[in-house]
DNA sequence: ACCTGAACACCGTTCAAGT
DNA sequence: ACCTGAACACCGTTCAAGT
């Protein structure tokens, strides 16, 4: 009983380390086997084939590190603050967004906009409660979350297409949230 | 001398069919062959790899469908209908901006990462510009660049991961366009 | 119930042989 | 110079056979 069904969620871990480093197209069967230390024909009795990985890998980074950093930053009481702490994750994230970029490109496959879909709303929900805070009526708080969310999203791609524009860290970085803050949050 | 060299231009135009519908991914040196009606044999003859092909491919989509909508633009002389014809482009893009998507999410590939950093650099200069002209200084130019791209890249992007969030057409898409160049240009 | 290893399919890549 | 078809490698998937 101690051990037991403790394969699956080693595969699933595996993949999302690979996802970590080279997106969804890195998730190879056969290159995991190694490393989880159980043979691609083990792999097809826990799966129903490489999508089904894929898919498992995504809700454990669906759980730990998208609705957890939801729920962390859920009690901070001033909406702008939260806002901007959100924020500061996109920035922080180590894999650079590769995740979101990957979900938006595999989109055709229904599993992965179902993740991508879900994912989104919930982060949209929580912004466009931090706009209903703020005083916004329903259309306007509609409208910043959308605007909100791309600049988010922007967080994460901008570094990657426009090198140097965003600074990554210290005073520069600060001023740039600050202005981007404001501007969403103006009336 | 007429039909000279055709062949090489044929596969980057199946490619580029084939990135529409799929993303970078689907694009398949076995699957194109029937429609180049060409064999395998004949491609590494025109091309290096895959990967060649795929950046063949992002080049002609770079040339046909980047630079001449920025060229198209450049003309109109108020810089916010510059701006929103541009944001216009993204509403309207077809591929639903699959293409961007995919660069951002294959930019492991230096040759991808090429393509990705160029075509933004020409987008965000001709964004800068428009701000430059709204009569904003360096820093606040570059700021609003920033997220006006942002804003540009979630056009392509919410349809997808917020289905029905963004209004496709009409008076509800015409004004969210107006809020949010407002929004970008506010003093 | 769970795992292995062989087999097959698919596709990228190479290459000897043709024109 | 350009193309073909066979061959090989890689990886997803299946499955008969083991424990």
């Amino acid at each position: 009983m101690a051990t037991e069904r403790l394969h699956p969620d080693d595969w699933a871990r595996a993949a999302l380390a690979a996802i970590d480093s080279g997106g969804i197209g890195a998730v190879s069967v056969e290159a995991l086997g190694p490393i989880v230390g159980a043979s691609k024909g083990s792999f097809y009795w826990h799966f129903a084939d490489r999508a089904a990985l894929v898919v498992a890998a995504l809700t454990m980074w669906e759980e730990t590190r998208t609705d957890a950093v939801i729920r962390e930053l859920e009690p901070i009481s001033d909406p702008r603050e939260r806002l901007r702490r959100l924020f500061d994750t996109a920035f922080d994230d180590p894999g650079a967004g590769r995740i979101e970029s990957s979900l938006l490109s595999e989109r055709d496959d229904p599993a992965i906009k179902n993740v991508l879909v879900r994912v989104t709303k919930r982060r949209a929900a929580f912004m466009t409660k931090a706009f209903n805070e703020l005083g916004f009526d329903k259309r306007q708080a509609g409208f910043r979350t959308i605007a909100a969310y791309s600049a988010y999203l922007g967080l994460y791609s901008i570094p990657q297409s426009l090198p140097g524009a965003l600074p990554a860290r210290g005073r520069t970085r600060s001023s740039y949230l600050n202005d981007l803050l404001d501007m969403l949050i103006a009336q």
